[in-house]
DNA sequence: GTCTATAACCTGATAGAC
DNA sequence: GTCTATCAGGTTATAGAC
């Protein structure tokens, strides 16, 4: 443990927050996590708000960053992109298994990180898959390709506590269930297109 | 309105709980809602967690009743019972759509509705899918099936607060948006088993 | 049954000693 | 920088009058 204090504060932070949201977390909480007194994440921080719009943010872009790179580059074909999504988000989303349905949950209650998305507007169009959908004769609209393919790769990681709790699912199986998914995906909404 | 103080609280209570969860909801806003006082809330209901109770359960049969009795009808085709869940889910939810959201929730924070769940246990296996799926040369497993059908269905609702507020949905197209999508789930679902 | 007043508790934040 | 003690505000729940 090399870490300063304030870093210690905002690991304990983001392990908390991430897991209980914003309006469930105790800063007490975070503290004892932290190894620390309570006193101090307010001497370093000022506020429980401030210190999760720090951790908000580093989520935010973790979750929705890779997405419109993969997406607008026209050199990489649909498969392609459908591949790089699945790949790249169920590794992320292993190891940080309560990150979507945090930034979703926190979207729903949360002002700041509201606006944050609506000024980030950069996927708001997507001319690139509309055109290489188009190409191909394919008459599926964009939104319903990028909403099947989110939804078949994110939906698992927020069903778990479901899928877990009825067992359908086992917990020592979720990550073998999420790889092998990995691998279908592309041929599965590739499919839907036909 | 005809309705007893009892009912009127429970009714706030359905209003608030599902909108907010049961952290941010405070008593004091039910109590408001139902046009009584905060003391009567107690009375009736000794407290809020046996009001949420209520409420859960309610919520939580609402969402799942519907699953295991089209899984398991033998003499509906896989066609069918895709096109039915489809239909039914996207009716009530454009009704109710906080619902899914809420439920899954509670379920990673509420101990109570855990248990529930996991006596419910009825859900668990089921040979019908499996049977059906065999016996048309379909080699995706029960499980998969299953997960792809609720993440196209569900997941809309969920993230619908992230695809409004980056402008890729405009909340007065939602439910054109989603009845749309009901039609076409069954053929995707179907084309993603060849 | 319904109300007002208040107890009992929790939580974010700060004061002040070291 | 770090701690203990405490404040200030809010929230659930109850006591007691009507």
């Amino acid at each position: 443990m090399e870490l300063t204090t304030e870093e210690k504060i905002i690991t304990a932070a983001r392990t908390i927050f991430t897991q209980k949201g914003f309006n469930a977390t105790r800063t007490r909480d975070i503290a004892d996590e932290a190894g620390i007194n309570l006193a101090l994440l307010n001497y370093y921080f000022r506020s429980k708000k401030n210190l999760f719009r720090i951790i908000i943010e580093e989520k935010f872009d973790e979750l929705f960053g890779m997405i419109e790179p993969i997406l607008s580059d026209v050199n990489v074909s649909l498969e392609e992109k459908i591949e790089a999504l699945a790949a790249n988000y169920t590794n992320l989303l292993l190891v940080n298994e309560d990150l979507p349905f945090f930034v979703l949950s926190e979207l729903k209650s949360n002002e700041y990180i509201l606006e944050k998305v609506k000024k980030n507007t950069r996927m708001l169009s997507q001319p690139v898959i509309e055109n290489q959908l188009k190409e191909r004769g394919f008459t599926i609209s964009t939104l319903n390709f990028i909403m099947n393919i989110v939804s078949l790769i994110l939906f698992p990681f927020i069903s778990k506590p479901l899928f877990v709790s009825t067992g359908l699912v086992k917990e020592e199986d979720f990550t073998n269930f999420v790889m092998n998914r990995k691998q279908h995906i592309p041929t599965w909404v590739m499919n839907t297109l036909k």
